[in-house]
DNA sequence: AGTCTTGACTTGTTTAAACAAGTGTGGTAT
DNA sequence: ATACCACACTTGTTTAAACAAGTCAAGACT
């Protein structure tokens, strides 16, 4: 069912990483092993590696082998209730969670807009504004600008549930890159009305501009956060040499 | 002199980019084309255009093409004297900065600190405190855990200058590969003593584990940055489906 | 006019092979 | 014993080729 060999080999590999197989600071067997394992050539063995390597399960070294850097639950110290709000993946489903929808409307890109959305100016947008609860606790304020000719039909109704689910599984919308930029911003008070602050005067905001598989900025969202239960991971790999 | 042919073909591109040979939404030559002009292999190409788009400068579309996403200057609304304190590449050398020491000793992994840095316990270390400042401004708190045996020599004035330098050009230690988490916390006295707080009660901390090319977790460092002038940066793409 | 097919073009996946370069071991010569 | 070297093994880079799959436009057909 799978399309991809090296996707099916990342997969497993992964898997046998995260139940402990592999354990941490282990060394995973060679290539050659591999190969023979999977069946496959050493191109495709070694474009999964390197996906476990950029995701930070693995490193490798050379002449010696590839090395288990992963290991399970690191900072559950600021984990409250399994949060990860937003991970280094792409948004994907989780927990108890609930949405409740604050805001929906249409709107045109103004010049003041524009550059902050970085939509050209004058599109049409639609503009949703929805309270995302965990367990019942008001965490994230989400803004949302969706370009209109691009999630046609979006109603009211249908952003109350994933909106997500509706572009991708209704429109067949394919989403590719999405660029974030994460700030600490005083709180407004908006922010103050919907979210529990525990005491704090600023939220944690997620900018993040989304693409789809045309290379067209399809979406601009800002997620306001409430900061104690904030929390985004990320790994970074010095693959090349600095210029 | 660089090393990497594909590491070449990327500089090329990305400055062409950067520069506006190849514009905003506009398509890159195929890849016949730049092979040619680079006299590789379509392997060695693509390799270098795959770098490009997982750094959100382009986007491929199968059967169409190569588009530019990148754009100059994005997001000046929040940038405040270009500060980029972290980036989505590993730590770069930046501005008009200054480093001042706070404090440097010796500690042993104790059962409390362990957890939180993932070294292993009783592992030795040296724990520094520094304050960076950017214009005269104090912005960001360091908080610096160095795995002993492998930041032999370490001492109180080199860690006055650029830590990284000594490690990497001295020692010749190489960074693979850091895994960062991001949260905001409420200020501590030492916050509050030290940075420029802009009238908030909360910092924003980047967590970042160290990995050398040996594998191991050699440094821990938490970095607590004034939150209105902090930024984080990332590019997330979608390349393999959800499991 | 409108629809369909063909073909040239694009990027995506997989295999194969060769060489480069780093690591460690074991044997040999000193 | 020590130093050195050769060899087997590891990962890293580059080329080549074939096929799959998506796109688009020109031309043929209705």
């Amino acid at each position: 069912m799978p399309k991809n060999k090296y996707n099916e080999i990342y997969l497993a590999l992964r898997q046998r990483i995260e139940s402990g197989e592999y354990a941490f600071q282990q060394m995973i067997p060679s290539e050659n092993t591999l190969i023979q394992q999977f069946s496959c050539s050493r191109n495709t063995l070694r474009r999964a590696v390197q996906a476990l390597s950029a995701e930070g399960y693995v490193q490798s070294m050379q002449g010696r082998g590839v090395r288990v850097i992963w290991q399970p639950q690191r900072s559950s110290q600021f984990l409250l209730g399994g949060v990860e709000s937003c991970s280094q993946s792409l948004p994907k489903k989780a927990n108890p969670q609930s949405t409740e929808m604050v805001f929906f409307t249409k709107r045109v890109a103004a010049s003041a807009l524009s550059p902050l959305t970085g939509m050209p100016e004058g599109a049409e947008l639609y503009y949703i504004e929805r309270l995302r609860r965990l367990n019942d606790v008001p965490l994230i304020l989400d803004h949302n600008y969706f370009l209109k000719p691009v999630a046609v039909g979006l109603t009211r109704e249908l952003a109350g549930q994933s909106i997500y689910a509706y572009l991708e599984d209704q429109l067949g919308l394919q989403i590719k890159t999405t660029r974030r930029v994460i700030t600490v911003e005083p709180v407004t008070p908006e922010d103050t009305a919907y979210l529990q602050m525990d005491g704090c005067n600023c939220v944690a905001v997620v900018s993040s501009s989304t693409y789809n598989s045309d290379g067209i900025l399809f979406e601009y969202t800002q997620s306001r956060h409430s900061p104690r239960h904030f929390e985004f991971h990320d790994v970074a790999q010095r693959s090349r040499l600095p210029v």
